[in-house]
DNA sequence: TTCATGGATAAGCTCTCTTCATGCATGCAG
DNA sequence: CTGCATGCATGAAGAGAGCTTATCCATGAA
């Protein structure tokens, strides 16, 4: 015997409402059927319980003292679910979960959020980090930034911007050795994270082949924005991502001396799954991201469920 | 948009089981339904809250915080629905309501029910009474017992014993003109109810056709049972049915003084509707009162739903 | 490594539930 | 008092939700 039909449910449902409103059309009308299958849901209740809760009189109904028993309680166990669904549905609207990569998170996204939430103040942000690449299906995420190629199955993927690199450095360490004028100028300073390999990408697109990079001592911070704490305080040249630090160039704290940008292929992309895709919250991140990166056009391309995602919209500065 | 469809409540009942158990597949045991089942129907959740409920780990799944928010209440409401079905099942078995002329009620019922109350201790039952046959659709009545022919339309109807009537007074009264030894002795007499078809249809059984009863002042006191008292305390000879009164004629309080039985073709039942034939407490009230009145045989045929009762059985007296 | 566990996905079928059409009883208006 | 409107029941037929079977994948344990 099946515990699943315990008790039917839909006919309870069905029952609340015909209570409620004394009648099996108007219960009917509310629940968007027909009158026969409200007659026919609470038949089967009655069916189960044994016992009519109604009784047929020719222009009303009535309950009888059984049903006057069952709908107190299945009213209050309605409101309760009502109650739950609508609660969840709001917070469900209430509270983003983000996640990024640190670089991103500290250098941008900690910026730029402001706008959001007084673009959509009932959204309450919250955000975590790592430089590892999240399951959606294992972590309590809604949308997510990481850089890559954009192609994660199920999920869809939109590119924020390309991740550049060139070396900067602060100014006074640049006057320090009588400015830098040519790319193997830096290799008189001190590399910060020699390993990393966007210094032997950078050097190599410099037309500098024999920086002997491998000798230097490592120093790896970890994080893109400690190597750039470490370069503004004059530690050494680190190779960053300029669009992470518009303010310490502003104020002469960082200083890029060429115009030459490695590029890995790689991007930022924020990713969401796509069977969210419609979820308001989701949505308006989203929107207001992509806005951010191109004010003027807002192009978008899905992924399709389970494949390849496609990408397209130019990085807001190309090498 | 379906009104109706507000918020999914099966899968709302499979959430409740998979949270619970913390397992998709041990709620589609519980639920009598395959692992499949669930993971379809927490979707569908999903996809209506707009939100993840679980995390998908390996070999364990995760409440979300929204599925954690959305637990308790749903878990309450269930225990709610639970509880509201539970008791009224048992209310179900608990009363049970009988309908009957009233002097059946009174000349037998009242006798005999306590047997019916130490068989099935658990069981109330409320009486009520009326000439009129009551409509199973418009009362709320389990159980009725009624004379007549037995089919009525959407009831099963057994029948318990033919209504045979036969005058009865009191000894005393029969010895006041030198006691009864013909019918016509009885014209000698006051009749009670002169009017009643019964004596007609009596007298031209026992071969007395010029009886002129319509010319006798009529006095219909309404339900046999005072007839029968009227009868008793010598106010005239009655036409009764000789069952009704077993302890008034052990005591001498009441006498037959013909074997002559009228029997104008109906008979008592008792009825029910058909679709409830399977409750409990109509079942063991049905078997009771059947096994009252032919205490060997059981004898029992159903009317098919909508029509024509069947009877049989013969009542426990034929005349 | 291999096996066992637990969940996801795809395709197809079943049976529940719904609608449409109709009937019946009653109350109300003219 | 007749005719109309209201409200529920019934029966037949169709649609589609929801279930099952079959298969796959990932992980943790032996």
């Amino acid at each position: 015997m099946k515990m699943s039909k315990q008790f039917p449910l839909n006919a309870l449902r069905v029952f609340e409402a015909a209570a409620r409103l004394g009648s099996f059309t108007k219960a009917g009308d509310e629940l968007g059927m027909t009158q026969t299958a409200v007659s026919y849901q609470i038949k089967l209740l009655e069916d189960n319980v044994g016992e009519p809760l109604f009784l047929r009189r020719p222009r009303q109904i009535q309950l009888t003292r059984t049903g006057e028993m069952l709908e107190p309680k299945v009213g209050e166990a309605f409101d309760l679910l009502r109650d739950a669904m609508a609660s969840v549905r709001n917070d469900a609207e209430a509270t983003l979960l983000i996640h990024s990569t640190p670089t991103f998170a500290s250098q941008w996204l900690a910026r730029h959020l402001g706008s959001f939430q007084l673009k959509h103040p009932s959204v309450a942000v919250r955000m975590t980090t790592s430089e590892t690449i999240i399951d959606f299906n294992r972590e309590a995420v809604d949308l997510a930034i990481r850089s890559g190629t954009g192609e994660w199955p199920g999920l869809t993927s939109h590119p924020l911007m390309s991740v550049d690199f060139t070396p900067m450095l602060s100014p006074q360490l640049a006057e320090s050795i009588g400015g830098i004028h040519t790319p193997r100028d830096l290799l008189k300073l001190r590399i910060i994270d020699p390993g990393d390999p966007w210094w032997a990408h950078w050097f190599a697109a410099a037309g500098v082949h024999d920086a002997d990079l491998a000798s230097r001592p490592a120093s790896r911070l970890g994080a893109q924005s400690f190597e750039a704490r470490a370069a503004i305080a004059g530690q050494g040249v680190a190779i960053l991502t300029p669009e992470f630090y518009p303010d310490d160039i502003a104020l002469g704290r960082l200083y890029q001396p060429f115009d030459l940008r490695g590029n890995d292929g790689h991007q930022y992309w924020v990713v969401y799954q796509t069977a969210r895709r419609h979820s308001p919250k989701i949505k308006g991140f989203r929107d207001w991201l992509l806005g951010e990166f191109s004010p003027s056009e807002g192009t978008t391309i899905n992924a399709d469920r389970g494949h390849l995602a496609t990408h397209l919209s130019r990085p807001r500065e190309a090498t």
